[in-house]
RNA sequence: GCCCGGGUGGCGAAAUUGGUAGACGCAUCAGACUUAAAAUCUGAAGCUCGUAAGGGCGUGCCGGUUCGAUUCCGGCCCCGGGCACCA
């Protein structure tokens, strides 16, 4: 064998040998073995893969090879979640069509993929702008119109008014266009949904069924979903000598003696009706209609209202309450509409404040009476009614029941359940997306486009300028005729969400060959997922549309499961610091961390950040996720060069734990560079050396027992991979990787006192290790596997289980506690007694010494680990 | 603002059910080898007082429960993720 460790080398071999035997295409037939559906979530192309990527991959490639090696057939696939807005920004800049610049880097980060030696089924890969592929979300757009899951209605938008187009979130800065810096305004469009919320209580209770998701994603997921069971109130009012009723929703119907005002939206109709002939209110209405759609931006602005003139009725005692305009009232959750009872309620409260209104405590926790100063902590608990008349005394659940009763008498109130989750608005006036497949006809109105012309194409040579959607301009693209009379007709030009494209990649992975149907058989083998893994970023919006397409496509009974992902492992962010000059208004252009030069003085403060090609000073954004569009994502490229496919693997997973966040940094991949390069040369000296000793050498466990220090070696090996295999089954692989190094350092230190002896430890130890460290570094394992004798292939290699005969001790090491604090240690067989544990600590020197005469209280013995005298 | 995480040496981290805080590495320092450097090998090291033996302090901050708290409870601070058109 080599003596030097020549990672470029080995690892194009290796690969090549995996290509040339097909090793990691998975059998659709059954083989007899169990299957396993090892699916990481899927990249966007955007050029490069960066340590994000690496990292998610390695963590799938870590799990799938596992896997193989006890004994399942794995699936891991790939593909391209290839449609989306960076390809328009790129087209822009560089004068490219959108699905070349996608096309291209497919190809490239497909190349960097192989290249780091995934075990992946290449047969398999997908590329969601492909029309085989987006044709199925065509045809189950439709489906779900027939159902009526889809359907149309108005949706707010960004709008750019110079360049007169929609402008997604990420594309407003500080309420201003990113391309023109012209003020962002608030635009009514019609717009497709899907109606999810009539998934939202199985999608909520199903959440119950996912003991292998993690507990934070959800309850993440429960939150967002949002079920709150409450009460549906009624105002009445006279309008224009109507009756009307002014409908709000509230979870605490036990305060409603304590409303002393009402806040509608914005939008609210009852706005719109008092600012007729009140300029002021009609300005204010504006005013809140302007800005940015995003949610984040309403609930952190100033609450602001202004008063409508108008009152409506206390549904209980009739008394006038007046009626606001309020800027944090949400039109599309409950009824658009609240009621204030600012002792109760911390918003309502600082509403109060600000406008002077009436403040009435109408609840008591514990006895206690508050002063409305100012907010405290507690306002806003459960407890008894007191001033509130009839209801005095009554508790929560007691007042909110008898409310609901004598108001469910006049039509004024009933119970209700209100959900926070929204339809899912699919609509996109974007191009490189999947057509949403609907003609506009003149005389017909909204028509689907029969399922025998699917899928309707979308031109691949277009360039966008920024204005618009260019479909809009595109003759060949715009104009057809209409599937029911005939006539000229206009196809759609909004394409789909790409969260649709993602909503059910994970099937299509089982049968990408098909093109007469969405799904076939071969999904029922492979399906669900049976460990997902992707970034926590993901945690609510990707996870819980595809849990609500799975569901759908259920319905129409094209799969048989109701969830898509068994288990799911959120990888931590891999974070870096973001780089960035204002250039004008909203504009902002971010620069590459490598691109930077930071200067320090002498307490390693910081005094200068540079852009290296110009040396003028950039701005640091802080710390944020890897991204394309915040420029701060680092390409492996170099890593692999410099050091190989495992060591970047190595390092990656030895350098934290999957799932927690990770601030990049290369220090410290030289020691990973340094343990297989020692790992390598070790090996060597053993097959030169050592290996000859085997031959006519007692097997181990054979009888004869082992000097002592050999044993000693034998049992770190043995305790080591017994941590490994409890790490790798919690997928903590930091810790097998630090497992393998003590491995080596302790087949490094065995004494070479007995030959033999020696020779056949070490071939069991190199044995346990290579296997234990090939899921992580495949390439190095598989050589040297092959180089050792050791068999074929590491791939068909068994998985190694810790001898129990090789972890047995004769005496244990017990930490000697005197008060809680470390004092000394005793040793004893692992056999004794408390009685003679106690004795021994009893006795011993440091117990003696800090006891000076006092008796002992308590003697704490934990049975193995350590014993605790108190005095 | 709301929801969800995280915070442990100079740095990445470990500590499985409340039981030795800092395993394994990086960087550092000292030594060996070398004409020299690199590479490699050996050793030291949380901070602090002390020549040493030994002691005190220490897991973001404040408080609590416990024989014993990185771990459990209450309150706060900072950082990250998500907030429905980034993917």
């Amino acid at each position: 064998m080599q003596s030097q460790y020549q990672p470029a080398r080995i690892e194009q071999d290796a690969q090549q040998h995996w290509d040339s035997t097909g090793a990691f295409l998975a059998p659709d037939q059954p083989t007899g073995k169990p299957k396993y559906y090892c699916l990481s979530m899927f990249p966007y192309p955007s050029g490069k893969l960066h340590m994000g990527h690496v990292r998610n991959y390695t963590i799938g490639d870590v799990v799938t090879r596992f896997h193989k090696m006890r004994g399942y057939d794995v699936l891991q696939p790939m593909g391209w979640d290839a449609f989306g807005l960076p390809a328009e920004n790129a087209a822009m800049a560089n004068g490219v069509p959108p699905a070349k610049w996608t096309y291209d880097n497919i190809a490239y980060m497909k190349k960097q993929l192989k290249a780091l030696g995934f075990a992946i089924d290449w047969d398999r890969e997908i590329a969601t702008c492909r029309p085989e592929y987006y044709k199925w979300n065509q045809w189950l757009f439709l489906r779900m119109l027939e159902k009526g899951i889809a359907y149309q209605k108005t949706g707010t938008v960004n709008w750019d008014p110079v360049d007169q187009t929609v402008l997604a979130n990420e594309q407003v800065i500080d309420g201003r266009g990113w391309r023109t810096g012209a003020l962002v305004e608030k635009r009514e469009i019609p717009m497709y949904y899907l109606g999810i919320t009539k998934y939202a209580e199985e999608l909520l209770a199903a959440l119950d069924t996912l003991p292998g998701w993690p507990e934070r994603v959800r309850t993440m997921q429960a939150n967002w979903i949002g079920k709150s069971v409450g009460v549906k109130l009624g105002f009445p009012y006279t309008l224009e000598g109507k009756s009307e009723v002014l409908r709000v929703f509230t979870t605490r119907a036990d305060t409603l003696m304590g409303v002393t005002f009402c806040a509608v939206a914005a939008e609210h109709p009852l706005a719109a009706h008092a600012a007729k002939g009140n300029p002021a209110l009609a300005a204010f209405i504006d005013e809140c209609k302007r800005g940015a759609v995003m949610e984040a931006e309403l609930a952190t602005q100033e609450k602001k209202g202004m008063a409508t003139g108008l009152t409506v009725n206390h549904p209980i005692t009739g008394e006038a309450v007046p009626v606001w305009v309020g800027n944090y009232v949400l039109m599309s959750y409950g009824e658009g509409a609240v009621m204030g009872v600012p002792a109760h309620d911390e918003r309502d409260f600082t509403f109060a404040k600000k406008y002077s209104l009436a403040i009435k405590p109408v609840i008591e926790v514990g006895g206690m009476t508050y002063s409305t100063e100012a907010w405290q902590a507690g306002y806003s608990d459960y407890g008894r009614c007191i001033s509130s008349g009839k209801y005095d005394g009554l508790d929560y659940q007691a007042a909110v029941d008898a409310i609901a009763a004598d108001l469910g008498a006049k039509g004024l109130g009933e119970k209700q359940t209100t959900w926070r989750l929204r339809d899912w608005g699919i609509s996109r006036q974007r191009y490189w997306g999947c057509p949403i497949p609907l003609i506009h006809c003149d005389s017909c109105g909204v028509v689907p486009v029969p399922d025998d012309q699917l899928p309707v194409k979308l031109p691949e040579d277009l360039v966008p300028d920024g204005t618009g959607n260019p479909l809009n301009k595109h003759a060949a693209f715009l104009n057809c005729a209409c599937p029911k009379c005939g006539q000229p007709a206009k196809r759609e030009t909004d394409t789909m969400d790409t969260f649709v494209d993602s909503s059910w990649y994970y099937s299509r992975y089982a049968c990408p060959d098909n093109d007469k149907s969405m799904v076939d058989a071969r999904v029922d083998r492979w399906l669900p997922v049976d460990q997902y893994i992707g970034g926590i970023e993901h945690a609510i919006l990707h996870l819980l549309y595809s849990r609500f397409w799975t569901k759908v496509m259920r319905d129409l009974g094209l799969v048989k499961f109701d969830e898509p992902f068994r288990n799911l492992l959120t990888q931590g962010m891999v974070l870096n610091e973001i780089f960035f000059r204002k250039q004008g208004e909203g504009r902002i252009k971010y620069f590459n961390p490598v691109d930077i030069d930071i200067r320090t003085d002498e307490a390693g403060k910081r005094t200068a950040m540079t852009l290296h090609a110009d040396g003028l000073p950039v701005e640091s954004a802080g710390i944020g996720t890897m991204s394309k569009s915040k420029n701060n994502g680092v390409d492996p490229q170099q890593l692999v060069e410099e050091y190989g496919a495992d060591t970047a693997r190595f390092f990656m997973m030895f350098t934290s734990p999957p799932e927690m966040t990770l601030l990049w940094s290369d220090a410290g991949v030289d020691g990973s560079a340094r343990f297989l390069k020692s790992l390598w040369t070790f090996a060597a000296d053993y097959e030169q050396t050592t290996k000859p000793h085997l031959a006519g050498a007692p097997a181990l466990d054979a009888g004869g027992k082992l000097p002592e220090v050999l044993a000693a070696t034998r049992r770190e090996i043995h305790q080591n991979l017994k941590q490994a295999n409890y790490d790798l089954g919690r997928f903590q692989f930091n810790t097998v990787a630090s497992a393998c190094m003590k491995m080596l350092n302790a087949l490094k230190a065995a004494p070479r006192t007995n030959a033999a002896a020696h020779a056949r430890v070490l071939e069991e130890g190199l044995s346990i290790l290579l296997r234990v460290l090939s899921p992580i570094t495949p390439h190095i394992c598989h050589q040297l596997w092959r180089d050792l004798g050791l068999g074929e292939d590491i791939l068909k290699a068994s998985w190694p289980e810790a001898a129990a005969s090789a972890l047995v001790q004769d005496e244990l090491e017990l930490v000697l506690q005197v008060n809680g604090k470390l004092r000394g240690h005793i040793r004893a067989a692992p056999t004794a007694s408390k009685e003679d544990i106690e004795a021994l600590a009893c006795g011993h020197e440091a117990v003696v010494r800090l006891a000076e005469g006092r008796p002992v209280k308590k003697v704490i013995v934990v049975p193995g680990r350590l014993v605790n005298v108190v005095v």
